[in-house]
DNA sequence: CGAGGTCTTGATGTAGCTCAATCCCTGTGG
DNA sequence: CCACAGGGATTGAGCTACATCAAGACCTCG
């Protein structure tokens, strides 16, 4: 167990999905977010195939790499890991989708899935059949400008990825990985609280031992750099932070 | 001077792009791999402004990070490193562009550049004005797959220099770096043999220190994982490289 | 021939890896 | 209700790979 938010997810939602209904796509409540955000009411006739929505629980994976790719996911709420295995068998984590982020993208140019997508946070998604995006970016431009947007996404993070969580000190990693997820996450009002993950996967994001990312954290909460608020959230002091960012 | 290939340089080409007329893309030598790849003949009317053929010598700058981005690039031929600065002063190139190429995509989506281009090998390159590219993306599905295959490229690029070039010893990055360059450089018959870059380069790529980066080939030499068969050049042995990839 | 740049190599310090023990938390079963 | 088992987090000790600082080699150009 490592996130004891909310309300208690059974065993079993943690490793597998539930079917939450068919997506009412037009009355989408994140629908500015959503990848169909442009869309207009005649494009919707365009889609033949449900839309399905589905709870994942935490754990519990969309999809893995290799896999063959036959939909898209749109992210409505929670928290997606894409990771890549490596050729020793190690895991690297190289993005996190979270609200209005889309997973699986590359099935639109290839076949298969080049990550495995693996929920952090329970998430509920959409599940977008890939004949669908692709009827649909073929038949509307309104849906081109949002796909570009959205691979412009994938590519500024992994940018950021590496220029900001793989390289200096563990330290500087792990700062300014807090001074992301305080950008990102939705209280970051005046000192911006967020959660953690696992030490093991904090390592798999910032290309670090666990045991080296858990100092890091308990050397940052001893320093006052972050203060734990319960258990895995931090509040996180920018200041203090941002100096240790920039080594 | 770090790359004695072909003809000498001059030092102002060096610095400097040169004109070498409007490009033809109907009967572009590199149709076949060229961002218009899929363009029908009437597409071609929609072009309404000139895409310039240019030259530009080794350590010119097809653009800054920040400019304003008014053009997209193809490359034709030659060798670009897309370069991102890093907070402290440092820099981390976090991908290389060579023939059929894209580089500046992000203008389709934002307002600046977000990474220097910077010539490594003397590049030919196209200069295609934004707004031919934008206006051709909202007319014809047919530039919109390649757009999304240039967009897939960079994303693969991207993660796999994060666990391929990122990630391990420095030992086994620069292996896997030869072993990337390998595949990926022209004459890859029996042995392959690829041209090497600067040391404070191949420290950009890997995110270790110059001297790392010359240790690590100085040694490569020695054991017989490489041989050097003029300035820079090197044979590679592809199984011996590959185990000291697999670390 | 001398100047400047890059590459190489050495010596030394240290950050982070490895291996391993302990702690802590939560869920489980008596 | 409590004791226990299991998984993650924390901490320690020792070792190694890499950074750092600095000197020298090599090459090209003026």
């Amino acid at each position: 167990m490592r996130r004891p938010t909310g309300e208690d997810t059974l065993r079993k939602s943690r490793i597998e999905a539930a079917w939450k209904g068919q997506a009412e796509c037009a009355g989408c409540t994140i629908r500015d977010l959503a990848l169909f955000a442009d869309l207009q009411e005649d494009d919707f006739d365009l889609i033949h195939l449900p839309i399905d929505e589905l709870e994942f629980g935490a754990g519990s994976t969309l999809y893995n790499a290799g896999d063959e790719g036959r939909a898209l996911f749109t992210v409505r709420s929670g928290l997606v890991k894409l990771v890549q295995y490596l050729p020793d068998g190690g895991q690297r984590i190289v993005r996190l989708l979270r609200r209005g982020d889309t997973a699986g993208l590359e099935v639109l140019v290839g076949e298969a899935y080049e990550h495995s997508a693996v929920v952090l946070r329970p998430a509920l998604v959409c599940r977008l059949p890939r004949e669908v995006v692709k009827r649909l970016s073929v038949e509307t431009p309104r849906l081109h400008t949002q796909l570009m947007k959205r691979w412009h996404a994938q590519v500024r993070q992994a940018d950021e990825w590496l220029t900001g969580l793989s390289t200096g000190s563990a330290r500087s990693r792990v700062a300014r990985l807090f001074l992301h997820l305080a950008e990102v996450e939705p209280a970051c009002t005046p000192e911006p609280e967020v959660e953690l993950f696992s030490r093991e996967d904090l390592g798999a994001m910032l290309g670090v031992t666990t045991e080296t990312a858990s100092r890091v954290v308990a050397d940052f909460k001893r320093s006052g750099l972050v203060t734990e608020v319960r258990s895995n959230r931090f509040r996180c002091h920018t200041e203090p932070l941002r100096e240790a960012a920039g080594e």
